[in-house]
DNA sequence: AGTGAAACGACCGTAGA
DNA sequence: TCTACGGTCGTTTCACT
């Protein structure tokens, strides 16, 4: 669970992150496998100092090292984002619709819509059954559902602009 | 780029993942970093054949492997989702949208909104001046601003549940 | 916080079932 | 598509700055 906008205070509150570190998280951005000692000759740094950073980066939740799957092509063919309206304590609703499996993605928001929340499922019928148990979920008053039709940019590398 | 919802057909159509393959996928959503020998002992398969299913699943854009950042500590601290409505070719606008540095996620939708795009500056600032670049865009008719409040859940670890 | 060196382990190409 | 093996390179630990 990230820490993201009042999930709590940063774990390892780091500090600022120098330049040298958006250097290496950069070059983890482009691959996440690329070696310690590569990184090194990129950033101007030993092989051993570039893992004590990473180590340090990871520990304290700024950065981790993940895989990130295509859903279509693990037969996940419904995706859509849920606009949601509802009462009372928003972080407890949105906490019980992000405890949902085929929910990846949930948080409060101000605006028209209290909690936005991103699904996926393998087919309209898992999609419905879905949408029909978040609307019996306590607290929430009521949904609207922007199916995907195409994705157009999913960036991961933030920060190193 | 990914091919998702319209963004092309898949590049390997490596056909349907197997078992092994989806163990090997939850290995590398746990630690992105993990040794190709440990995840073949965790899944029953030498280090080479680990290897191989690891290349083929990234060379066919199933998965890749990544840093994830976290955008608060490298001191981005406004996130928004914008809820968009636009005419004629969606996909060509939404293009124009994804096309902006601010913009990390944009997909086009059917309902309300038209083109749904994730947005995340430094400060209000420098979102004011991308929600209005965004207005300006051609084809663009309206924006409507979901200001992130509190991040409850996002999760990477797709199809492996 | 960084460097350098030596032991260890991982990675990669190739060959073969 | 997998296993087996040897050469190479990366990682880890530790002593030092």
């Amino acid at each position: 669970m990230s820490t993201q906008h009042g999930g709590g205070a940063a774990p390892g509150a780091a500090g600022p992150i120098d330049d040298v570190s958006k250097a290496i998280i950069e070059q983890l951005q482009e691959d996440g496998r690329r070696s310690y000692a590569n990184i090194g000759k990129a950033v101007g740094l030993s092989e051993a100092a570039v893992r004590q950073r990473v180590q340090k980066l990871t520990d304290s939740g700024v950065m981790q090292i993940v895989a990130v799957t295509d859903p279509l092509q693990l037969g996940f063919s419904r995706q859509a984002m849920l606009g949601i309206k509802a009462d009372d304590d928003l972080v407890a609703v949105a906490d019980r619709i992000a405890a949902l499996n085929q929910v990846d993605y949930c948080l409060v928001t101000a605006g028209s819509f209290d909690i936005l929340a991103e699904v996926i499922c393998a087919n309209d019928d898992d999609l419905l059954r879905l949408i029909t148990r978040i609307r019996g979920i306590d607290g929430v008053l009521s949904t609207e559902t922007f199916m995907y039709l195409s994705l157009r940019k999913q960036e991961y590398n933030w920060g190193t602009r």
